[in-house]
DNA sequence: TTGAAAGCGCTAACAG
DNA sequence: CTGTTAGCGCTTTCAA
């Protein structure tokens, strides 16, 4: 693999002046001279080696992205979004399976601090725990987070108190009153501010809040099925289920449908996020879209933002907006404007 | 951030002594001062830099993995697979989309080189072009690839052919004759084993081959919709259709539904992969199963293998099974052992 | 307009 | 058992 010095031997120059072609410097070199030094980088096919130019510069134009599960199409659409604008910025991006526990929160962290990364996007797990604040604080100007208002880092989220708040207007409005909700896993903000949403939406309309319809789940489609499952059960069931997320929602719908009921005159059921597959579900679901690339792409963009220095919004919040198909009411162009929904 | 140095003036050792504790030397170090190190290394909270490590080393525990995209659950999952070994291994993982074109995946690998990346996992895209396979060649020793055969890499795939035959011997055994097929993208090895052992099925149970039974679809859940629609469009229509992945599979289901057919009754509809939604689907879908996070694990053992420079199995080809569930057979538990589908 | 030389933080002969 | 020193490949003063 060439390296600068063959470059400037065959050159005939110095390794500075090859440095300064390579780089396009502001520094002044002969027109002569450049076209020379170019033609070898080409002939050799020369490459400046990173790590040796990082070691310098104290920048290596990498990220890391420290998430629970790359499997959660949630967090691939993350990842897909970071990815978009890291590309056009220059970046690559090392990718740090969390599992959202603490301790490998850490671990990440480390280690990209060891590979110097110049800047980290965090998005679900736990930050919580003192050891993982105290790191996260230590490295402070170079960490924007996804998903969570509580923390003083740039961060980036959805609406998600008013996206629960409009799922449960839009199940009120249908006629519901008996509304159930299915979170997501222990200590996430994001399941946590739904959950505030879906409360305060049923006390905005003078409904009780019954703890008996609220299951704790963990993001995927088996807990929904599950999670469902017991709310169905009992002889006093929720005839509408609000669902932290998609993948939740079709496990509930695949739980009610072997329950004999029928979705959505028996059962209505609203998801969250809109991941890709949802309008494919029969029935299509109901869902309360955040538009989950764009808020990786933002979350990017406030990292190079950060980075170099210029200023950009310290935090960034999207709106939801609620996808009315059929899992909560049949024919649901004839009664909402919705232009999203496949058909 | 503490260096090297830093430890060794305040443990007044020299910094060969703190190089030698921290990475475990064989070299002998007294207890005593290797105590004394390891407690400032501590105190500092030291952590050697991997740039200059590499730098010296020629080897950064980091490799890429090249793949289109990563929204597709497919990629995610091999993904996943790659990570957990990688973790256990010590490496860590950097992402590349390539969009599946060449010109993405050249980018990428020189990206890589100058990275130093010890190695790259390809999977998925086209590997056809000239420059690409000389491109890759020249990093030969440093290569697997994932889902081909037509390279002279190590490689681990799934038995394409042997899986597309069984969903179609599946089918014919259920008494269809007129069996279609959609296919992913163009250039895809992928899609051409499973095509090829679709054919091989008909062939070696007399039925012909209907050219005007196959489309080309592009992986994902849309192509599979319009691809279906326009085969069951015609007066000349297949009864089932086999999908070379799940994504289009779901598609295709929707499609049918909205032309009126029932699946199964009216059509059949077998995936390819066993995607983990693939069983919350109305009908849950008849798959060829393929272990695809084992498949991304044995990759980067394979991987793992290379860079060690100890022996390893060049190529490994996992069988698939057939998941028979309800997209194509009514109650398939009675007629079929098949514990995997959860009910 | 060009180059010599110091140094980024670490490892590994080689010499005590 | 411990330390000196020469790089790894690049950027960047500083001097010419």
């Amino acid at each position: 693999m060439a390296k600068i010095t063959d470059v400037a031997r065959k050159a005939n120059v110095s390794i500075t002046t090859v440095s300064r072609v390579i780089n396009n410097n502001s520094h002044k070199v002969h027109p002569a001279t450049r076209e020379r030094v170019l033609s070898v980088v080409r002939e050799l096919d020369f490459r400046p080696n990173a790590l040796a130019k990082g070691l310098h510069m104290k920048k290596t134009l990498t990220i890391g992205i420290l998430i629970p599960d790359i499997s959660n199409p949630y967090y691939a659409e993350i990842v897909r979004g970071i990815q978009n604008v890291a590309d056009k910025a220059g970046y690559s991006v090392t990718l740090q399976n969390t599992d959202g526990k603490q301790e490998g929160i850490i671990r990440s962290i480390y280690l990209l601090r060891e590979k110097s990364a110049d800047g980290v996007i965090f998005s679900g797990g736990i930050i919580t725990g003192y050891e993982t604040l105290s790191i996260l604080r230590e490295l402070k100007e170079r960490v924007v987070v996804i998903g969570r208002h509580e923390v003083d880092f740039p961060a980036v989220m959805a609406d998600n108190m008013g996206g629960a708040a409009q799922a449960v207007r839009h199940l009120i409005g249908l006629g519901h009153r008996e509304i159930g909700f299915i979170g997501g896993s222990d200590g996430s903000t994001t399941s946590l501010d739904r959950l505030t949403g879906y409360r305060n939406a049923l006390a905005q309309n003078g409904l009780p809040f019954n703890e008996k319809f609220v299951r704790p789940g963990s993001w995927n489609p088996k807990s929904g099925y599950l999670m469902a499952k017991t709310l169905l059960k009992g002889k006093e069931r929720p005839t509408a289920i609000v669902s932290a997320n998609d993948q939740m929602a079709f496990g509930a719908i695949k739980a009610a449908k072997e329950a004999g009921f029928s979705v959505p005159e028996d059962l209505a059921v609203v998801g969250f996020d809109n991941v890709p597959l949802s309008s494919y579900f029969d029935p299509p679901l109901t869902t309360v879209e955040i538009p989950i690339q764009d808020i990786g792409a933002a979350s990017m963009k406030m990292l190079v933002g950060l980075l170099s220095g210029s200023k950009f919004e310290k935090r960034k919040v999207f709106p939801t907006k609620l996808l009315v198909r059929e899992s909560t009411v049949r024919n649901p162009q004839i009664r909402f404007d919705n232009p999203k929904v496949p058909r």
